[in-house]
DNA sequence: CCGACCGGTGAGCAAGCGCTTAGTGGCTGT
DNA sequence: ACAGCCACTAAGCGCTTGCTCACCGGTCGG
């Protein structure tokens, strides 16, 4: 799977009907560029080719409308990341796959990334309690890949906390900087922050 | 130097008269709990202990004051790299102390660093042009000392802009996700990012 | 003793916000 | 052919926003 496969890996591709797509992905849009609090009704639906109200026959409030998207997007990088971390192979293999896929997701879908990592605190109390679970189970797929690793001696971690957090921060800042027009691809990042992760963990030949 | 020392070290210490510091502290405060859109005029005039109109004495617009807290902390941040950069000893001693201090700035002052991070985009075109000035200076001071590495075989660095990124990236970070009550230190985290970033860039005893 | 000065206030303006409501036009099943 | 339905719109409501302005009270030179 790579990033330029866009039609059928489009988070939200299984949306419907039609119109309510077209405005969340006109959400993300909005969102990702200038910010939730910044980001008018208005200009989503105009961007969705709508008149204001048209929104509100497909979600409640403009907070809702972050909501499913923040759902949708985390739940896709828990997959990523749980994907990984479960799959066979060395801890440095599933690392290597787990930070590689979970950077060309940030870096490919980083309209959608930067909403899901940076718009949490405009969702209501309820709704980022919800979200905040989604991030743990990120977190605890990570790190069952470093306790396996440091357990089996592939790698050399004095603080697996610490280096779980390191990991996922290096991994969604992708989200902050990536830039379409700029030099790197996706899978490109996704295969130079792979490297840079092993040598954080130190990675060796299993003993 | 570490975090704790606030009284003398506040990058606005120096800013007069007191109540346009006063404003400028609650509008830090503010700006990093909630964003900068998501930040009211009588918010920011409230947490000073003044009316809203107050707030126009001492700055034009609400901008002008995001303006000039974005410009006093990247001046502060181009400071902390470009003097670890300038000093004296090996690459990896330069790299560790400029990592540590900066991430000891982004853990201390996170509120701060926060604002000066992630509300770049709500700034005007001009004044973010001169902010992203500053931080290209950033990014020179870090190259400087992977270059010297690379140079004298200490580092080894397959793509030093790459690099670059990754480093700065990994420290910024810190500002997103650092909390006061964690369990963390802001010297604990320096000491551990320093650690980190030097196993990054494979750093070995110069040959 | 007093007038000029100036940091600060109370009240409020125009504009823009999220959201609602009454009404419309184009499909659908019969 | 036509009634029922529903996605969608035009208009606009109530409120908050960034910002302004007429006014006030303490301080200070003469």
């Amino acid at each position: 799977m790579t990033a330029t496969e866009e039609t059928q890996d489009v988070p939200w591709g299984d949306v419907t009907p039609d119109a309510a797509r077209r405005l969340m992905v006109a959400a993300v849009e909005a969102f990702a560029e200038r910010g939730y609090h910044a980001t008018t009704t208005r200009d989503i639906a105009g961007r969705a080719g709508m008149s204001p109200a048209a929104l509100y026959i497909h979600y409640k409030t403009k907070e809702e409308l972050l909501h499913k998207i923040s759902t949708l997007g985390h739940t896709k990088a828990v997959n990523i990341l749980a994907t990984a971390a479960d799959a066979d192979g060395t801890a440095a293999d599933r690392l290597a796959q787990a930070v590689r896929s979970f950077v060309i997701w940030h870096a490919g879908h980083h309209t959608t990334a930067r909403v899901v990592q940076y718009e949490l605190d405009a969702l209501d109390a309820e709704h980022r309690a919800e979200v905040v679970q989604l991030r743990r189970q990120c977190d605890a797929a990570v790190r069952r890949i470093l306790d396996d690793g440091v357990k089996s001696g592939e790698f050399e971690v004095p603080d697996i906390p610490g280096a779980t957090l390191a990991v996922l921060s290096l991994c969604i800042d992708v989200a902050r900087w990536f830039n379409v027009q700029g030099r790197r691809t996706p899978d490109e990042v996704g295969a130079s922050y792979a490297d840079l992760v092993l040598r954080m963990v130190g990675a060796r030949p299993r003993s």
